[in-house]
DNA sequence: TGTACATCAGTGAACGCGCGTTCACTGATGTAC
DNA sequence: TGTACATCAGTGAACGCGCGTTCACTGATGTAC
């Protein structure tokens, strides 16, 4: 079909964007091309160009897609869906941070998703200092940087590891790392 | 130069592992050609199959002598080297699990470096394991395993980031969450 | 110790392949009358 | 409402390039006598 309606494109557009935004996390920034995206999304290579300006672009609106997909409503919800098989097993619906992060430190500092993914992680931070009840606004962001560094660190290992059991172990030492910090500032003293 | 002795070839064989671990390191597992390897090294690509299967092989065993280059002499050296601005500014000559934990997830369960990134992550495990002087065998490998994700997510991050200051930040923050719940451990109740 | 020859570490051109990007084209959509 | 035409979303072939790998070749090294 040569032409569809500008509605059609719009939601072609969008569709082309969320399966990005799952290939990119899956197989890396690198690991997956412009074609197998377009595929994916019932869709031929060469009318990519006229939605979006190019690879990279893509890349850095997948990105922000998929970090506004990830919302939780307290800290245990966070970090019990974070440190979970599921999300360890499934990269492609799950925290963009934590799946690209290796990959974005290899982009321009300047680029579209270097900044992206510091934005990103900065709200992450403002996110969980916020819902950290005690605590100074400073040891608040303290304690929020230093435990978004062991769920993204405990997540990271878990999926390149090729042990299960070692995986899950993982996991588990982070839970009960990260839960105690956490409630223990909860915990008015 | 057609052919150099057999212990000069050993020299530069061992050489190009060295130059191949740095380089991996630096711009990730495919960010780096055989011929790039072998250019730094000062040869040649062609006479690479000569001295490795192929580039996998190599890989598996820049990352094995990547690995054994990291020695530390106590969980406060191992602490403040690794969350050392100077670490995440060099991934070069860093930590290997750190630098290639996202590349290693897309690379075959079965493959030679998920293997190795596998035992290479149970042996940084059983080391800090050892160094923590209290508690029970299975409180200090999960306290082992809580510690290390932390100092890997918090490099990570700070790698990633645009931003020298907010890089300090996940660094400082990593440094008194990782300290204090070892050195809890360390002093006898 | 010296000579003749086989070995083989390293060279550089070439291969097939996949990737990001371009472009001439198609034909349904959107619009002017 | 109907018609004629311009627009443009999507197609598929083609491009240049870089990559992993192969291979015929070179000439110093290592060895047999």
């Amino acid at each position: 079909m040569p032409r569809v309606s500008q509605e059609q494109a719009k939601l072609n557009r969008q569709r082309v964007v969320e399966t990005a935004a799952m290939l990119l996390r899956e197989r890396g920034l690198h690991g997956v091309g412009v074609a197998d995206i377009m595929k994916a999304a019932g869709l031929t290579h060469g009318g990519f160009y006229g939605q979006f300006e190019n690879k990279d672009a893509l890349a850095a609106e997948a990105f922000d897609w998929a970090l506004q997909q990830n919302g939780y409503e307290g800290l245990q919800a966070l970090v019990s869906m974070y440190l979970d098989a599921r999300h360890v097993d499934a990269p492609g619906f799950g925290c963009p941070i934590a799946a690209l992060a290796n990959d974005v430190t290899r982009e321009d500092a300047a680029s579209p998703i270097r900044q992206r993914f510091t934005q990103g992680l900065r709200g992450m931070a403002d996110m969980v200092g916020r819902l950290l009840p005690d605590g100074s606004a400073e040891r608040r962001r303290r304690q929020a940087l230093a435990s978004i560094s062991t769920l993204v660190g405990a997540v990271t290992l878990a999926r390149a590891v090729n042990d299960p059991a070692l995986r899950d172990e993982l996991l588990e030492a982070a839970r009960s790392a990260a839960l105690p910090a956490i409630l223990e500032v909860q915990t008015p003293q």
